[in-house]
DNA sequence: GTTGAGCGTT
C-alpha cells in the first residue's frame, strides 16, 4: 500500500496517509486526519510553487501518474472562510452579522465533576487548550472557600465550546462533564444541518462531504437507506449551513436543492402527532439521525411487545429482510414529495425540548426501517418504560441532537468505588459495552455518532463497526487534547476493563474497581489508550442505517 | 477536616 505524507501545514511534521488500490487518496482519508482540509498542495522543488492536487468525486490523484505521490510531503487545503462570492456582495454585512452571533452563541458553560481541588487557575489553564478563555469560575461556599465541585467557562469561539462540549474531560484527576446549563435556553441555536433535496443515487456521502467541504467543515453527512433521494450534511458552523438554505446546488452534474432541515411539518406538527398510541415507533425506529435534532419524542408509542411487526410510518419502501414490515400512512415531511418518515405518530409532539419520557422511537426514515439486523434484538430499544423520565440529560439542556442515554442502554457514569464513581478509562463516561447491548451496537454506534459522543472507543471494540468522524475528528483534533480522548495515562491493567474484549467485561456499568484503577495500573496495555492513526474512522454511517 | 449530584449570592 501507498502512503503519502501529509502535514497540515507547510513544515508541520507529515502523516502518512493510506491511499487507495488505485493509487488515489480518498478525502474521507484525508479529513480522517485532517478535519475540515478539503484538498492538498505542495511545493514544487523545481519551480518553487506551490502545485495543487487534482481532486475530483471525492478523490486526490497522484501528481505523477508513474511515480505516483512521490516522497513530497503535501499539505492541507481548508476552505477558505466566507469565501463565497456572494457573501462579498450583498450579503456582506449580513455575514458580519452572522459571525458576531456565531460568537454570541457562545455561552457559559457548566463544569460539572471538579475535583475539590481544581481552582479557576486550573481550570482556565485546562480549557485554554481548546481556544480563548472567556471566564472560568468555580463555584464556592461563601463561608469556607470550598470549591462546590463545579463551575463555569465561557469560551471566546464557538468552535472551541463545541470542541469542549464534544468531549469530557480529565481536570486535575477527574474526569468532568461540561454542559450547556440548564439556565440556559439554546432555543436561539441554529441548526447546522441541511437538507439537500432531489439527490441521485450516484451521489454518495464523498461526494457531498467534498463538495459542501467548499463552504465549511462538514462534520456529518447522512443519507438514508435505501435511496430516497435525499440526504443531510451538518457542517459545524451552523452560519455555514444556514447561508446555504434556499439555494440549489449541482453536484455530479445534479441540482440538488438545499434547505433546511427543519421538517416541514415542523410548523404544524403539534397538532397531529400521537395518532397510533401504541407500537409505533417501533424498535426499528432508531434511526441515527434526526433531522430537527432535540426531537426525541415524547413517548406514547411505547407498546411495542416484541413481536415482528414492524410498522414503518410513512416512507414506503420498507424493505427489511425478514420480519413482517408494514407500511402504514404516507404523510410525514419531506421534500419533494419525499416522505420522510411519516411520524404521524408521537414522533413530533411537544413543541420544544421533547423527550421528557420519551423512548427512541422516532423512525425518521420511515422506510428506512433499518432493513439489516436479522439477528440482533431490537425489540429491546421500545422498552416502554424505559427511564430518562424527565430527567434532563444531555436533552433538555439544548443540546441538539443528543441522544437518550438510557434508551440506548448507556449509563453516562461507571461505578467504582475506589475512583468515587468515575470510570477513569472510560473518557466520556459512556458505559458501554456493544456486545452487551440489547440492540444493534452499530446502531448505536450510528447514534451515538451522530451526536457527536462516540467515536475512537468504536475501533477498540468492533472493527466492522466503527463509528467516525465527527467526535474522532473533535477528540483528536490537534492532538492537544488528549486528557480528553486519550486516556490512561497510566495504563490499565489487562482484564475485564478491557474493551477490547469481546466477552462480558469491557465497560459496563458494574465493573471492579480494580479494573477502572488507572492510576495504580501498570504500564502497557491502555485500552482506551489511542484514537485512531489512521483513516478506518471513516465509515460511512449510512452503512448500518 | 468528610462529599460527588447538580445548575451560577453578582
Amino acid at each position: 500500500m501507498d502512503f503519502v505524507q501529509v502535514s497540515e501545514e507547510e513544515g508541520d511534521e507529515p502523516i502518512e496517509l493510506p491511499a487507495e488500490e488505485d493509487g488515489t487518496l480518498l478525502i474521507s482519508t484525508l479529513q480522517a486526519q485532517f478535519p475540515g482540509s478539503c484538498g492538498l498542495k505542495y511545493r514544487n522543488m523545481d519551480s518553487k510553487a506551490v502545485r495543487g492536487v487534482r481532486s475530483n468525486e471525492g478523490r486526490l490523484f497522484p501528481p505523477c501518474v508513474d511515480s505516483g505521490w512521490g516522497e513530497y510531503v503535501y499539505f492541507c487545503v481548508f476552505p477558505k472562510e466566507n469565501k463565497r462570492k456572494s457573501d462579498d456582495n450583498l450579503e456582506n454585512s449580513t455575514a458580519k452579522t452572522k459571525r458576531i452571533e456565531t460568537r454570541l452563541r457562545c455561552t457559559d458553560l457548566i463544569v460539572l465533576g471538579l475535583a475539590w481541588k481544581t481552582t479557576e487557575d486550573s481550570l482556565r489553564e485546562y480549557f485554554e487548550s481548546y481556544g480563548e478563555v472567556l471566564m472560568a469560575q468555580i463555584k464556592k461556599d461563601v463561608k469556607s472557600g470550598q470549591s462546590k465541585g463545579f463551575g463555569f467557562v465561557r469560551f471566546g469561539s464557538y468552535e472551541a465550546q463545541m470542541r469542549v462540549l464534544a468531549n469530557r474531560h480529565l481536570i486535575d484527576g477527574r474526569w468532568c462533564e461540561v454542559k450547556v446549563p440548564n439556565s440556559k435556553g439554546m432555543g436561539h441555536q441554529v441548526p447546522c444541518k441541511v437538507f439537500v433535496g432531489r439527490c441521485t443515487e450516484d451521489i454518495n456521502s464523498d461526494d457531498l462531504r467534498e463538495y459542501f467541504s467548499k463552504f465549511g467543515e462538514v462534520t456529518d453527512v447522512f443519507i438514508p437507506r435505501p435511496f430516497r433521494a435525499f440526504s443531510f450534511v451538518t457542517f459545524l458552523d451552523p452560519d455555514v449551513a444556514q447561508s446555504l438554505c434556499g439555494e440549489d446546488h449541482i453536484i455530479k452534474g445534479v441540482s440538488v436543492h438545499v434547505s433546511n432541515a427543519a421538517p416541514k411539518a415542523e410548523q404544524n406538527r403539534s397538532h397531529q402527532a400521537q395518532n397510533y398510541s401504541y407500537n409505533t415507533g417501533n424498535s426499528y425506529g432508531m434511526h441515527s439521525y434526526h433531522p430537527q435534532g432535540n426531537h426525541m419524542n415524547s413517548g406514547r408509542s411505547g407498546h411495542h411487545r416484541g413481536n415482528n411487526q414492524h410498522i414503518a410510518h410513512g416512507g414506503g419502501d420498507n424493505t427489511a429482510i425478514g420480519n413482517s414490515h408494514s407500511n402504514i400512512g404516507s404523510g410525514g415531511y419531506g421534500m419533494g414529495g419525499n416522505n420522510f418518515g411519516g411520524n404521524l405518530n408521537g414522533g413530533y409532539t411537544n413543541s420544544s425540548n421533547h423527550n421528557s419520557g420519551g423512548n427512541m422511537n422516532r423512525q425518521d426514515g420511515g422506510g428506512g426501517g433499518i432493513p439489516y439486523n436479522r439477528q440482533n434484538n431490537f425489540h429491546g430499544m421500545n422498552q416502554p418504560h424505559n427511564g430518562n423520565v424527565g430527567n434532563g440529560g444531555w436533552m433538555n439542556r439544548g443540546h441538539l441532537d443528543m441522544p437518550n442515554l438510557q434508551a440506548l442502554g448507556i449509563n453516562s457514569q461507571g461505578s467504582s468505588s475506589s475512583n468515587q464513581g468515575q470510570n477513569m478509562n472510560n473518557p466520556l463516561g459512556v458505559g458501554l459495552n456493544l456486545n452487551s447491548l440489547p440492540m444493534n451496537p452499530a446502531l448505536v454506534a450510528a447514534a451515538l455518532n451522530q451526536w457527536s459522543l462516540l467515536g475512537n472507543q468504536l475501533q477498540n471494540q468492533n472493527q466492522d463497526q466503527q463509528g467516525g468522524n465527527f467526535l474522532s475528528w473533535m477528540a483528536q483534533n490537534s492532538g492537544q487534547h488528549s486528557n480528553a480522548s486519550n486516556m490512561n495515562n497510566s495504563g490499565s491493567r489487562k482484564g475485564p476493563n478491557n474493551p477490547n474484549n469481546s466477552g462480558s467485561g469491557g465497560m459496563s456499568k458494574g465493573d471492579s474497581s480494580a479494573s477502572n484503577d488507572q492510576n495504580g495500573g501498570p504500564p502497557g496495555g491502555n485500552s482506551w489508550s489511542n484514537q485512531s492513526s489512521g483513516s478506518q474512522n471513516s465509515v460511512d454511517k449510512s452503512n448500518f442505517l
